[in-house]
DNA sequence: CCGCTTTTGTGCGCGTGTTCACAAACACGT
DNA sequence: ACGTGTTTGTGAACACGCGCACAAAAGCGG
């Protein structure tokens, strides 16, 4: 009754589309060929296996890794075998073996030092977050424009000021760029990250980024979110009033 | 050459599958015929929309808005045309107008009251958050475990204590729940918030939750952004390995 | 050594979403 | 009043991802 069985793809993303030229619409891109959808999703898996293995569990058929990770088994299979034929029929999957070839896939088995760049609420939520440093990140750097906040301890780390930017990417070797700042100052952060030759930025400002199309950049919207879920929430006292009116 | 120009759909998604008997797969669902995805990308206009009504634009083209909002203009139209006919062709759209039917769409002309369940440092950044009012949203509850927590005053509100989530609910009248627990806690309070009445719910916590077909659940998960970037980062690494190779 | 059970890996049809491209519609100047 | 230029709305082609369903493979017991 209730719109909730989703059959097809689903939702949009949290990939930006950034600068694309519309006409090159070159099909041959994604490299090795593994679909992004199944790239977004082996996080989801990795989680799991990792808490099966926590509770000493070594192997694990489709089914079970699926239910865990809230997916379609078929579709978990698919998955798993763009990385390779990594199970034994009539077994499963051994949980120690896939954690690595996952985390070796994801580019997880070195860690990846993250600025974080406005050190407001969010920001602090995340320097403090503790579920980076086990997952192969590493928050290496906080910066603030705002005097005020440079020299406070956030996370075991101290604030830096937003000019000496560029001299911490360098000297951290940061790879990865995390804009919580106000939407007015986000694009002139993110271009500043790109020019120092970060590659990969995760923007929480709402507002909308332009980077070069090389540059890998996401995106979490917090209100967005919460937009999407008051239109399923409207939408349904809606109906409810139309079946109401209909009985 | 740098595989970034992703043509087709793209990445996954926020909303959760959820439990969905796979059988019963009624395509039907969609009740008055929004796709998801158009649906998604209304709270990005709605914002570039605003910003132009704030900087005194009262007129916008399809292209205009398209690369405010950064996608592509026929998509932008194929989604406005889902609410309606509301352009004037040779002229574009009026802002102001199409502000009130997309906040109209998205249930935003009235505000919804939304619990934040933990107080952490996610949480407060959360409660602190002052996009939610300017939205249409209200936190209007916090709610934590830990009694130390409780009595606090987070963002000019009072925190009071899981056990009072019932009541809380019922009194404030509140349509979304937000989860900032830790993920060990995150399933119990999922149950207690379908279980008092929420239908919508936004996870934040870093773990797979398991809620009735008719219940709306969307998550950010801020680890996975990250692995997705690195991903990205080490495929990038590899790939000019080995073109450095083949030169 | 063979047949039975279990589970993987995948070919295929289907629904969804995206994009192009164009006709209909509207404003405006003359 | 009428042509002209612009922009919307949408039909159609295309690309993608999902999930079913099944064959191939592996283990196991007799």
């Amino acid at each position: 009754m209730s719109g909730s069985t989703m059959s097809g793809s689903a939702v949009p993303a949290n990939r930006e589309p950034a600068s694309s030229v519309p006409g090159s619409g070159a099909s041959a891109s994604q490299a090795r060929g593994i679909p992004e959808a199944s790239i977004a999703r082996l996080p989801l898996y990795l989680r799991a296996l990792q808490s099966m293995a926590d509770r000493g569990v070594t192997t694990a058929s489709s089914q079970q890794l699926a239910v865990a990770s809230g997916v379609n088994s078929a579709k978990l299979r698919k998955d798993l075998s763009h990385l390779g034929s990594y199970g034994t029929r009539g077994v499963g999957y051994e949980v120690a073996y896939l954690v690595y070839q996952i985390s070796r896939e994801l580019g997880l088995t070195q860690d990846w030092a993250v600025a974080i760049v406005g050190v407001g609420n969010l920001g602090r939520a995340l320097a403090n977050y503790g579920g980076f440093a086990s997952r192969g990140f590493r928050a290496a750097c906080l910066v603030d424009a705002d005097p005020a906040q440079v020299g406070q301890r956030v996370g075991g780390l101290v604030v830096h000021h937003l000019d000496d930017l560029e001299r911490l990417i360098a000297e951290h070797r940061i790879a990865i760029g995390v804009i919580t700042t106000p939407a007015s100052a986000a694009q002139r952060v993110a271009d500043r990250l790109v020019a120092a030759g970060v590659r990969s930025v995760l923007n929480f400002a709402p507002t909308v980024l332009t980077v070069p199309p090389d540059v890998e950049l996401r995106k979490v919207d917090l209100s967005t979110e919460l937009q999407i879920l008051a239109f399923h929430e409207q939408r349904r006292v809606t109906c409810t009033a139309d079946t109401a009116v209909s009985l």
